[in-house]
DNA sequence: AATGAATGAGATTTCATTCAT
DNA sequence: TATGAATGAAATCTCATTCAT
């Protein structure tokens, strides 16, 4: 009975690091934020998160795995749920990234704001977690029915870079994330007037 | 004869400086970059920097400008170049903003890969400086044609999105500046297969 | 047993720093003293100094108050224990205030050594410090019975002036404060041969 | 004829070099003063102070000896210009120190307010400089007829502590330097109520 | 699990000084 | 005479990290 309890405990901790950590790398960058700065947001001292994080780098490691995880699960969920129209596949998607994204997950945040040349040390594993995420977006694009001369990577490219630099801008009073995906897909589709 | 020569001289010290630290700061973020990083790329010694900047952050600002500058200019002489058409002028605008980022000017890579909140000290100037130059693709989008249920804003916020977005996947072989601004336009004026 | 242990080493680490620092600025003045320079007197690295200190100044001000504390608890102890005559309360006072001057204490000398205008930083609270202190003077002085064309204020200012002059002249074995405080104050009350 | 304007010119460039530095040394203490500061008050950079004065310490030493002539050539004259009583020539001496002090010349505040511990390089230099000048005090008290328990030493150091201390508080519409010396002297040969 | 204390390297910045021009 | 540019050392301070307790 007491152990569980000290594992809960425990995780909070380590829950807690992450997401002063996730906050602070969001606001300031990873190369912005000291140590000292998430250990006083956390309510510890320095040297005390070196229990929980062998250092800087696996920590950052461990916000971005987070990160794609919440990513990962909430697309493959949307995925898993949406009918077979490709265009409402996509549309299914970019509202799941977008909603993670911008419902004020830090997690998801730092995924899109840390780039992996901020931590050379993390570089590689930083670029594979992101191009594992990334892979769904390919695959849903790939089923699009689209005009022969559309290149299918920069249409996928550019919906991955239009989404990801909405933290910089979004405000939360204005539009939902929900509509804002439908905004993105449909400017896809076409939005000239006749 | 030899005034000239000093002046160069003298500019060529400081325009060193600001194309190293432009370059290291695009590649490791403006944290990751230590001003010994730039002053060794120049090979001066750190303490020399400071004869041409007074700190750290006023060197990003000038590099900012820089940045700033070089977009600003080259997407004000298309559109003072570019037809009438509403789209032909976003895409002229487009191809100028994505032909100075993709070829080569880390300045303008700097604009768009170093965050104001990097740097709490400029924060306010960066983002006047962004704003500013901002501004034009504001007036772009609103002139164009549009249904009535599309948002401007999302618009122009999806296309600087998937633009700044770019020197994180472009590779030089594959595609032009302007074919990819081609495509961008293409795209957000209508994609599906009919 | 172990707890009053630790305290106390700690206690004695920032003991020791204070120490060191108040030794050295009053051999070289404040801004001829380096924080390496009291580190290696400590026998510690520079950058550990701020695990106690958060700043030079700080550090300074710290320095200040432990001799401001060390005189007024001397004079206040000397009044307290010292008969009515006002002469012989200012004597009591001066002997005090020399005492712990002389007695190689050197935080007291830097309340006299180091001027406000030395840490800009610092210059409001030294002053406010240095006044605080002083007061005692002026109260005991304005209890002396003078003549009516005596400034008390110059008094009280010689006084203070000639006392704080000592530690640049004063040599261990000639004469003992309380010998100095009572010629001082012999020669306030006249020293004329008749 | 263009010879002596030169000169003239230059005496001026040096003059106020040495009169910025004064104020300087005056305001923040030596160590507490930059070459660059001392420039930036002249109008000059900080490099061209080397053609006028070798290093910092031999510029400090020729403010300190400014301020030393300009001490020593007043009380040579009040000496010289003054009767015989001994009580008078010291009072004149006073007058003429704390008039010189006072009058906003910043050169003899330096020889006040520079300890030689300040400049480790050229300690000994202002060491003689300031015994060299403060000999006439010695000279002057031992002429004074006091009572035989009357420590001469202790009535000189007095004084010359009382003097130097005078530039922290003195407020020029108060009193007169001369008044002050009057008050110093009166108060030194006795101000106690009979 | 966490702390207090320290480390040592390195960060930014400042300094006195030099020197070609 | 003075400047612009640079130097190299040293200044203050910060950092990630370690470790005994």
């Amino acid at each position: 009975m007491s152990a569980p309890a000290q594992t809960l405990r425990s995780d909070n901790r380590r829950e807690l690091i992450l997401e002063s950590a996730a906050e602070l790398f969001v606001r300031h960058g990873y190369g912005g934020t000291s140590m000292r700065d998430i250990a006083k947001a956390t309510g510890m001292l320095s040297g005390s998160l070196y229990y929980h994080f062998a250092s800087k780098e696996a920590l950052l490691l461990s916000v971005f795995e987070e990160g794609v995880r919440l990513l990962s699960d909430a697309v493959d969920h949307a995925l898993a749920t949406s009918p077979d129209d490709p265009w409402e596949r996509l549309q299914a998607a970019a509202q799941a990234h977008l909603s993670v994204l911008l419902d004020g997950s830090h997690f998801a945040q730092v995924v899109v704001r840390v780039l992996p040349g901020d931590a050379p040390g993390a570089q590689a594993e930083l670029i594979a977690l992101r191009d594992q995420y990334e892979a769904r977006f390919h695959t849903v694009v790939d089923a699009l029915p689209l005009t022969p001369d559309t290149d299918r990577s920069v249409l996928r490219l550019m919906l991955l870079g239009a989404m990801n630099h909405t933290p910089v801008w979004f405000q939360p009073g204005r539009a939902t994330p929900a509509q804002l995906a439908r905004h993105f897909i449909r400017n896809l589709r076409g939005t000239a007037a006749p």
